[in-house]
DNA sequence: TTAATTCTTGACGGTTCTTGTCAGGAATTA
DNA sequence: TAATTCCTGACAAGAACCGTCAAGAATTAA
């Protein structure tokens, strides 16, 4: 179960612009080249995510000196999940055929389908919650399903790593 | 956001034992091949995956004619994120080193941090709750965050693709 | 004892995916 | 005209994943 670096560096980019006021009609435009700086990223590979973004309706972009990009919404008004599928970051759970909905194959393969379609479906319940503007205000735990050391893990105590905690907890 | 087929594999083949009754003290041996057969798998593939969840306590191995596997505990004590860690395939959400838990690589990558973090807590949350006896009895869903076309979803609704669902609703 | 069955283990190669680079072009501003 | 910035497609290095192969050890049954 892993997250790519292009969704991660997809969603970092989209936060860095919504500290950086670059929203809705009102914001200022911000170049590729300080938000890769900032974020320590490859330009070239963010021009790359960022035709994704702007194709999606995501980011609106100004060509030329002083030009760059800014959000096309208010960060309240962006997903994680409108992200992450705008630069090809599907949430694939399974290996049946898109649509299918059971029996895929022709198998038994199939009987974790239902479990891996609610994976699947938590995961989005998280993704499609918290908005660009969520993570700016450093609320995104609030999001998280509760159960297991929810609390500790997000409260950022000692000891650190989510996985480990829950996965021995 | 991908779960590999590792993770995918060895979790079909824990249900499988699980569906045998091959839990528990009382169980009987089921052998790979049997395994392998009823759900499309390669044989070889399967020994490397056993071998790990042997070694993590969840199955117990009887050799010769026979033999085979069995559960080494009984099916709803056994949670999916024990079965994903068993084999390797960790919960990876962020690429920060493990145990930092801000400011990895001193730069500003990590404003997400937390994100990623809940992220990875929030999925935890329902691999660390769902056992085996859950899949088995088909009540996976019940365990998926509300919000969302969830309800939608997990009743498998046609037009089905999770994803595709909740991405745009 | 012999043979059959089944787990045990390590090494290895092919393929696919991801990540990122490069080069050049188009639009805008000064 | 020149500088800046976005726009686009092609491509290559590297890693990860997937699965195979071969040989061995333990157990059971004939």
């Amino acid at each position: 179960m892993k997250l790519s670096s292009k969704g991660r560096y997809a969603a970092m980019a989209m936060v860095d612009l919504a500290r950086q006021r670059a929203g809705g009609l009102a914001g200022r435009s911000v170049s590729l080249a300080q938000i890769a700086e900032r974020q320590g990223l490859s330009l070239a590979y963010l021009e790359q995510l960022f035709n994704k973004l702007r194709r999606a309706g995501l980011v609106e972009a100004t060509r030329g000196p002083g030009g760059g990009y800014r959000l096309a919404a208010p960060a309240d008004g962006i997903r994680l999940s409108d992200v992450m599928f705008a630069v090809d970051e599907p949430v694939r759970t399974n290996a049946c055929p898109d649509g299918a909905d059971e029996g895929c194959r022709g198998l038994g393969q199939c009987d974790c389908h239902e479990v891996w379609n609610a994976l699947g479906a938590h995961i989005l319940s998280f993704l499609g919650a918290v908005t660009l503007a969520d993570v700016v205000a450093g609320r995104s735990h609030e999001f998280v399903a509760p159960g297991l050391g929810c609390k500790t893990i997000c409260a950022g105590e000692p000891g650190g790593d989510a996985a480990r905690i829950a996965a021995r907890g």
